[in-house]
DNA sequence: GAAGATTCTGGACACTCGTCCAGAAACGGC
DNA sequence: GCCGTTTCTGGACGAGTGTCCAGAATCTTC
């Protein structure tokens, strides 16, 4: 089906105003962001806001969706051609480090969003569409780790458990957090890997 | 110093508000429970939730800390005395299994506590409290575990992660989660122990 | 340029919220 | 029993909220 401009151009402005509603929400959080924040703060009507989202959700959901896309394509783009498991391992640790020292206070939305899927039903489907991507571009890191796919679900989760703790004691002002998350991602990575590739693994670390 | 009679019933009235107030908002979470919602459910007044509690976040704080206290105490009842790894490792797998099961709508008010702090200096200090505690009995486990406590932390962390997602899958209907987490805790706790130890144990699982 | 469609605005509706506080009710010590 | 203290209540204050929608403004097509 093939958009015709206006189409076109009504979707652009909508990516544009969801765009525009992130910063707010990622300074603000969920529970603390009105759709009047989100007016005010962008120069945006209210009114504007209903006319592109059905509603609060729609938009949040929407704003999530998008900021998250980003990540990915930037962790893969980290990633690159890289095939040796070391170089792999080491591009995606100084990625994530990267955004935890770069862009902290974005990427805590993620986890407030996820953790009020939990408790808000229509947000369900984009948390779990979101995971499932996260969960699929660490597939694609365990195979370059040259590990069992099987495993991406436990390399997944152990890693985001790194992730979210650096990056709120980061946000909390801890000065150092960053270099130990990438030491401590590291080895959670190499304990996934076979011994003969973790010896060769920590000769190098 | 010692408290008088009324101070101790004042601080029992206290800890009952706040063991009625939990409800509501392990039910509706941070950003949906008003002191409304709580006084309506409970059947206290309004000004009652003023007179023990500061303000919104005094009472959440409150909440959160005595049940957190609660579970780790469960955690620690669930290990006994117990000293070897493998029995350690299957209480702690055992317990936390438990609780996603049974209790998963009081758990998830965690991550939401959790998340909020990122935006709210308020809860700030609570979360870190809970974290520090949660972190400790995790070190107890590393010890009985036989682990450098060093590790503690990356353990606390994987384990965290994979109870996150087994609770928040549960609560969204999976009914093999559960199973799945006991599996996967399993071999994440494996991951961590030595060579020798951990094909003892993998001969065991 | 006119007409229809789309975009946008800002007012209104019907609530809700956290906090404050005066005064009533209950308690406890002398 | 009195009085001072504590506990509790419910009304009020001064905001704020998501949603709706009539009508103005703009755009596009013929």
């Amino acid at each position: 089906m093939i958009a015709s401009a206006r189409e076109r151009r009504h979707a652009a402005r909508r990516d544009a105003l969801a765009d525009a509603a992130i910063e707010t929400l990622q300074s603000l959080g969920y529970a603390h962001t009105s759709l009047r924040d989100i007016a005010r703060r962008t120069g945006l009507s209210l009114g504007r806001l209903h006319y592109y989202f059905a509603d609060r959700n729609a938009l949040i959901g929407y704003c999530v969706r998008r900021y998250k896309a980003r990540f990915i394509a930037a962790i893969e783009q980290a990633i690159g051609g890289a095939t040796q498991p070391r170089v792999v391992a080491a591009r995606v640790v100084a990625a994530l480090a990267a955004s935890i020292r770069d862009n902290a206070e974005t990427h805590r939305l993620w986890y407030d969003i996820r953790g009020q899927a939990m408790f808000d039903p229509a947000l369900v489907e984009v948390v779990d569409e979101v995971e499932t991507a996260l969960i699929a571009i660490t597939t694609l890191v365990t195979g370059r780790l040259g590990l069992d796919r099987a495993l991406a679900l436990s390399i997944y989760l152990a890693m985001d458990g790194h992730y979210r703790y650096a990056m709120q004691r980061h946000l909390d002002g801890d000065a150092q957090i960053v270099l130990a998350f990438e030491r401590l991602a590291t080895e959670a990575l190499a304990r996934f890997l076979p011994d003969e590739v973790r010896m060769d693994h920590d000769a190098h670390v």
